[in-house]
DNA sequence: ACGTGGCATTGCCACGTTGCAAACTGCAGT
DNA sequence: ACTGCAGTTTGCAACGTGGCAATGCCACGT
């Protein structure tokens, strides 16, 4: 009884008579036996630790993305080590390079400060997927959801309801990850088609105080618009909340429109017309997507779009009575799940 | 130059001159060497890990709690391994068994299915401390606000505010960890205190559609409440939705109070009036206890009392009109901090 | 000049696992 | 009976770190 045969045992190595692996598996069951985690690593060089970095758990987008991730890295055997960033590209750069081939296999990182190429030149080996709608092209593995044909489409679709004054709030420009720029884009090329003034808010953060805070500096100006599209659901709570307080009715006065599809949004009053990303399916391309370089690591980077779906409620109908129950009905259903060179799916034990 | 001075300077030992010390970490700069966290644990039976078992991420009581203990982690060296349990008490168990000597040097738990007693029963050595508001005196250490002092508040503000017929929302026969009593303890002291019949009815989770679906059907019952105490602010939330959406002014005609702070109340329409657990404090406190078991593994359990505070908002004023701003102004202040037999705080490098 | 003590450096080993290759087993073929 | 083979089992080594103890070095006191 060696301790070589107990390993290939606890290892599911096929190398062990049938007799033993029971007598063994008896042994082992009985005093509780583990496996050390830290001996296999050091040995193996793999931890099953994956790191998942965010601006900031308590952000409900990001909150339900976790979710989603950890419960695909379970499926997939990892478990999620979760670290938060407040958007500061210094904490960025810090933990990519601190937990980076320490105690992670890979990293998951949706990146507000740095951009791709500040990203890809830190540095440290370990693979990272990133997380959001940067423009990663050939430089890092990527997922992300086309911002810009979902702006574009949830600008059209303030236009059909008949809005004329509509200003997208959320643009970044202080931020380098390109996510701002490409809802813009599209917000931009709707208005312009339909030959209207696009006009853009700017703002810090993505919270609910500054979409409350751009709405109710917009009510103030002479020219009030008719419609409001926020680049993020927490804007829109915010707008939402300026715009009751300040007497107005929504959708009737100000039709407001988010991005991100968080719960939150499907219960307010109104409830949350939205774009909503698949945060599921992100998750688990994201996940698809690491564990595939983590088994090559050489492999070129790709890019894998999610789907995304513009979710219609009660915040923008055009004149009709909300409905009884907040129900998630699909709006305009437009499942474009674009693969573009989507890895070969390893098996796994 | 042995490996042996190399470890010492990384480790940060003293027994290194300043000159040998310097010419070493130039070249640790240099080459971007870093400590083998694998070695480290393997040798030292530390992984400067701690898991995070919760029901579920996307709940944003959990989200919020999660954001504190990765910075509160964090602010001790430690990175938080992020597990869900959607409060299924077979998934407790788990986890609370696999994680356990694994990679990970202690966990934090919010039981959902197990009980204390559960709990401690599992086999496993690592050291685990509880959030919530269990029972857990001298089983296991232990971080709780005091939910029937909490609910009683709450409810003698609804009745301060003249109201007489107050439902509390959120009671949970079936779950094993007595959150819900105690609550409800502590809004039928109220109640009866002040003369009036305790009504509760109880949701199988702590949904918002859970509290939509249980006010729905209050409002369709003879006696329609004038108020109803919910045991989260995502019942709350489901509740003020299905209030609105029956036609019902809140607070005019139906007072709504939640339970646990969550950003989500602070800008629905109207603002949720809610009991504030010091998430912070809880997430510190847990991280000191952790630690400190973690140190002293004999040290008898402990129990600590988080502050809260009820934070009165528009959702339960009396008759006055909603302010302009949705602000956190303190409500009845009441840090009731005790600390029962708190431990040493050991320094730490 | 020599002994002594204190600080700095080094070597050895073990932590628990697994890749590799050697050793061993029983059995069939010659 | 001996060889060869396939199927099992075992021994050795190494992953990188840090506790321990031995060694090396230098300055000071006598």
């Amino acid at each position: 009884m060696s301790v070589r045969t107990v390993s290939n045992v606890a290892a599911g190595s096929d190398l062990v008579a049938a007799a033993t692996r029971e007598r063994v598996q008896r042994v082992i069951d009985e005093l509780g036996y583990r496996p050390n985690a830290a001996a296999r690593h050091l040995r193996g060089g793999r931890s099953g630790l994956i790191g998942l970095v965010l601006p900031e758990l308590s952000s409900p987008y990001f909150a339900e993305l976790a979710d989603h991730v950890v419960r695909a890295a379970a499926d997939r055997g990892r478990m999620v080590l979760v670290q938060q960033t407040d958007g500061e590209a210094e904490q960025e750069r810090r933990l990519l390079t601190g937990v980076r081939g320490q105690s992670v296999d890979g990293v998951l990182m949706s990146p507000w400060g740095l951009s791709p190429a500040d990203l890809r030149a830190e540095p440290g080996s370990s693979p990272v997927v990133l997380l959001g709608e940067q423009d990663a092209e050939g430089l890092l593995d990527h997922v992300t959801v086309d911002g810009e044909a979902a702006a574009r489409e949830a600008t059209q679709h303030l236009l059909a309801a008949g809005r004329t004054s509509i200003v997208a709030v959320g643009d970044q420009p202080h931020l380098g990850n390109g996510t701002a720029e490409r809802r813009a884009a599209g917000y931009r090329a709707a208005m312009t088609a339909a030959g209207l003034e696009p006009r853009t808010v700017a703002v810090r953060r993505l919270h609910r105080s500054d979409g409350a805070d751009a709405v109710r500096a917009l009510l103030e100006r002479p020219q009030r618009p008719d419609a409001v599209f926020c680049f993020s659901d927490q804007l829109a709570l915010g707008a939402l909340r300026a715009a009751m307080t300040a007497g107005l009715r929504v959708p009737d006065d100000l039709a407001v429109v988010g991005f991100d599809d968080v719960e939150d949004g499907r219960y307010a009053t109104p409830a949350l017309t939205t774009v909503a990303p698949d945060k599921a399916a992100i998750a688990e391309a994201a996940l698809e997507l690491l564990t595939s370089r983590i088994e090559s690591p050489e492999r070129p980077p790709q890019r894998v779009l999610a789907p995304y779906l513009l979710r219609v409620r009660e915040s923008s109908a055009a004149a009709t009575p909300p409905d009884s129950q907040p129900t998630s009905r699909p709006g305009t259903r437009k499942p474009r799940k674009v693969t573009s060179r989507r890895g070969t799916n390893p098996s796994r034990a």
